[in-house]
DNA sequence: CTCCATAATGATAATGAATCTCATCTAATT
DNA sequence: AATTAGATGAGATTCATTATCATTATGGAG
């Protein structure tokens, strides 16, 4: 896998913009912890190392990484938005325990090709998707039978 | 099809609810009007219509649709829930235009089959989900071409 | 290395959807 | 018609996110 720092210096210089600590910062931050963070956690994780940041710049440095596809954002439902680094895996679409909270990750090509088709059939061309199953992770099962 | 104001009178008297006109005129509005609807959209259509009913009434009646099933709520990414009847319509998901914000709804017996093997594959019980493919449509993509 | 234009930041205000509060109103039973 | 508990409306509140704008700092020029 190549040095992220790198990743980013370079598409951030190519697009005349400057790299900032902040902006470095949040980029570790998205690459080095769990898929799945939301603004919030990176803000106030950084916060806790002493990082100078606000809301502000997490929000706007998140948009960067987005709008040149390093990282994904994720609506799971909660009112919040998630974020997760596209470098080290593929695409992914998610199951999420309506319990716990609990986030797993599923990749299913036959999915995939049956999308392809229905987008076909209705003679959309398609950018992107967003496929979710909610319901009981296999510990939360457990829990309701007590 | 049934009486939809019977449906919900029979429903809400059931429940030890009251019978009002807000509710009626949310439900009938959800039922003949065309599907992902949004509160304000709804507000300001009885509102229109010389009906008394504020944006909390509003939201307290969807809220209670949804729980007794009778609409749906869909989040369609762009920051506000939309809704649609559940009567006379099946389970279907979404395609969205990313350029016009066209909805259109398609149904997919294969998707949905390997939806609950790939929850039993994660040990999840399924109790719903969320799929939505977005793209151009017919109309923007030849847009596109001009 | 210093200067400097301007991009980036931070504090805070603003936004927008959705929910909550509470005084007032009304459905529906007696 | 009286009663009472549920329902409503106006407005306050919350929460995530975005916008504003004065201040700061990056990074190329000299």
């Amino acid at each position: 896998m190549n040095s992220a720092r790198i990743d980013l210096r370079a598409i951030i210089k190519q697009e005349g913009l400057r790299y900032t600590t902040q902006r470095e910062a949040v980029w570790r931050e998205l690459q080095s912890s769990d898929n799945h963070r939301d603004a919030e956690s990176i803000y106030f994780t950084l916060r806790g190392r002493s990082i100078n940041i606000s809301r502000a710049t997490v929000y706007r440095t998140i948009e960067i990484l987005v709008k040149y596809n390093l990282v994904r954002k994720l609506d799971l439902g909660d009112g919040r938005s998630r974020f997760e680094c596209k470098l080290g895996s593929g695409h992914h679409d998610h199951l999420i325990c309506t319990k716990c909270g609990r986030i797993d990750e599923f990749v299913n090509d036959d999915v995939e090709e049956l999308q392809k088709s229905i987008a076909a059939e209705n003679n959309y061309v398609l950018s992107n998707h967003i496929h979710q199953l909610f319901g009981l992770c296999e510990n939360c099962q457990n829990e309701e039978d007590k």
